[in-house]
DNA sequence: GTTTAGGCCGGATTTTATCCTGTTGAATGG
DNA sequence: CCATTCAACAGGATAAAATCCGGCCTAAAC
């Protein structure tokens, strides 16, 4: 842990994972401060890029976006750009929610939520597989989602 | 999109999903309503399950969580309870920020975060790899995050 | 020993959330 | 067609929170 971060600060960015809205006084009172000592804080670790800032958490079920599938993709490295190209295709598709570049048997990883399996048949073949360049996908269906807390560990 | 939601339902869920702590009246004023009735929305989205919390985006660069890795598990099937037992350890293990039970060649997928490849080895070793059942597993370590918004998308 | 700076507190002020009331408009039923 | 009902909204009043403003304390620097 990052030596300028304090038992209070980390206990503030603990509680401010879990629920991001927390009144300012209320998170004061739990991390033993007064509200203006907190803010301050709040304020400094935000500067510091310790927190880049909130989101609320959605709910995929109710949202048309129910069907989580992982998809591992091959390049054909010998064309040029391809990873360019992807990287592009990547970012302007809503549907992808994470798209990794990873060390091992293939070269992206790619995590996206779509309506259902009609939607991804959609998605791998108007967006994935149009591309110039993907020699290879792997697709992965998400059966049940064990954990998906997405917090990052942060040490007493 | 469920059809009990309208235009500015689903722009309040899209302003919340970017900036979570947006103050109601601005929220209101973006999305054209007084501050009243937009509170009661953001009420009802929350009451209706459609916004299931608030968190703060925390960087992991600064929180010693710079190594992101994904790890394909097997399990071993003829083992009794494996799969209750993973799911426990996993749950219990802050190192793991997502698991999913897939469908396809393995079993689980599971999301982790530790400080570096030093970390990483204990955590195989210590956790995943001590867990009786589990039969293989393959890492593929993250060399860039080209895309990591997590968001989901919320047709207009 | 004095100065300086950082962090904290408590009270004052501004801003925001929340409550309450009344209005509008659309749908319903006589 | 008109009266009734209901849901959603707006605006003002009040409660709560954020933010600002000195002042205090401590530790480090000079």
């Amino acid at each position: 842990m990052n030596s300028q971060l304090d038992r209070i600060d980390r206990k503030i960015l603990r509680e401010l994972q879990t629920d991001g809205r927390i009144a300012n006084v209320d998170l004061a009172k739990r991390v033993g401060l007064s509200a203006t000592a907190c803010l301050e804080r709040v304020k400094r670790l935000t500067r510091e890029g310790f927190i880049l800032g909130y989101g609320a958490r959605l709910n995929p079920e109710l949202l048309e976006a129910g069907l989580l599938v992982f998809v591992e993709v091959l390049l054909d490295r010998t064309t040029p750009d391809v990873f360019e190209r992807f990287k592009v295709a990547v970012l302007d598709r809503s549907e992808v929610q994470e798209c990794h570049m990873v060390a091992g048997g293939f070269d992206y990883l790619v995590k996206a939520r779509v309506r259902d399996m009609k939607a991804y048949r959609d998605f791998l073949g108007h967006t994935l597989l149009s591309l110039p360049g993907v020699r290879e996908t792997h697709t992965y269906a998400v059966m049940e989602e064990v954990k998906e807390s997405g917090a990052i560990h942060i040490p007493n």
